[in-house]
DNA sequence: TGTACATCAGTGAACGCGCGTTCACTGATGTAC
DNA sequence: TGTACATCAGTGAACGCGCGTTCACTGATGTAC
């Protein structure tokens, strides 16, 4: 089985070493996308996907965890920038946290290998950094704080919810979303039904569970 | 690193050589939850396990993939049982609900493994053998659809969400509670605040989110 | 009751593979004099 | 303007490893006569 291209890649001028680290981390995230498969990520791959020997990898990562958790943090961004983009400041917070799922379960969608590995994936050594990622303000998480707190302060939140919190109000709703999201990227041979219908009535659901019954 | 038993075992008496194949199984099994990886379940590392050398396997599993489906399907067993055991046939549909809700997230936290394996991994091959086994009446899916009928039964489900059926509202369940347990599943080392009520508030919120405001 | 033999449970050695990683190296390129 | 040289980008070959799987086999055990 060939894979990965033939090209020979030309070496980078002097100084412009920290270009490959760039064509790595691409081919790594095209790697990941195209075969599905976090395993087809190897450095062994991953160089030949460049057009660069195994060895060279090592000059820009110290070793393969790096390499991915480097791969996990640029699709953090990417998605992050997919929820912003998606971000009406002006709109009511409950419309903007059906936005908010709306955009995210799209996102699972059409980047499910993004997903995974931002999500669903084991990466045990590296769960201090991926927290502190989590955290940053830049983080997408960080927006939905910023949603819940602003769904809390209308007064419309149920009490006994309100009164446990943002970080509270944010788990509930995000686990609610990663649910579909995820099982529609662990399982998609699975013979879903409509889909549309179940994104929208799960974002309906949503609200109605933490949100006071119209008066 | 020593790994697995010494213990030499003894030959299976003549006619009795399908008692390795539980074995094999049951390793399989505990390999899985002691190691908490699926790739620490190799042949050999089962084979060692067993206290068998490794071409043993394949007198009773064509191949790797196979040995892990049937795995796969022991743990949907396992899980089903335990679902089994929680639910309730004279309590109200509502509190089934509840409770298998409640089940479940127990179920995830306490076999993490499991959890993974039958719902967070990519068992391509399988996709089709596994979809078999969720539509099977023993199964825990078709329990839950057994209380989503009782629940529309009650008429208390709001209609636009009762009229699309009880596979539309098991899947919103099902999904709802999974999004939690998967999450805690694959990111441990995130600081969960605290868990028990994020449990109570979500199945509320399930409930409030697919039926009717009380009257 | 004894024995030849088919069957069954399981083995030992080997295959080729792709992996992560290390090591000493090469050769182009910019710079200092 | 020419040249020696330090630096930089990247390489080729090799390491040891564990993997899934195959093959021809061994030796115990039950059975038929």
């Amino acid at each position: 089985m060939r894979r990965g291209s033939t090209t020979v890649r030309p070496r980078s001028r002097r100084g412009e070493g920290e270009r490959l680290r760039e064509e790595i981390l691409a081919a790594a995230e095209a790697l990941l996308v195209e075969t599905a498969s976090e395993d087809a990520v190897s450095i062994r791959a991953v160089a030949q996907a460049v057009g660069v020997s195994p060895p060279s990898i090592y000059r820009h990562f110290a070793d393969k965890d790096m390499l991915l958790l480097e791969v996990c943090r640029h699709s953090l961004a990417h998605f992050a920038a997919a929820l912003d983009e998606a971000f009406d400041a002006d709109a009511e917070p409950e419309a903007q946290m059906a936005t908010l799922a709306g955009a995210y379960l799209r996102y699972a969608k059409e980047f499910p290998e993004h997903y995974r590995i931002m999500f669903m994936a084991r990466f045990e050594l590296s769960a201090q950094a991926y927290a502190e990622e989590m955290v940053s303000d830049a983080s997408s998480f960080a927006l939905l704080l910023r949603i819940a707190e602003a769904l809390i302060a209308t007064g419309r939140v149920r009490p006994e919810i309100a009164a446990r919190g943002a970080l509270h109000v944010g788990i509930l709703t995000w686990s609610t979303v990663h649910g579909l999201a995820s099982l529609q990227v662990a399982k998609p041979g699975l013979p879903w039904p409509d889909t549309d219908a179940i994104e929208a009535d799960l974002v309906a659901s949503i609200l109605r569970g933490i949100l006071l019954p119209p008066a």
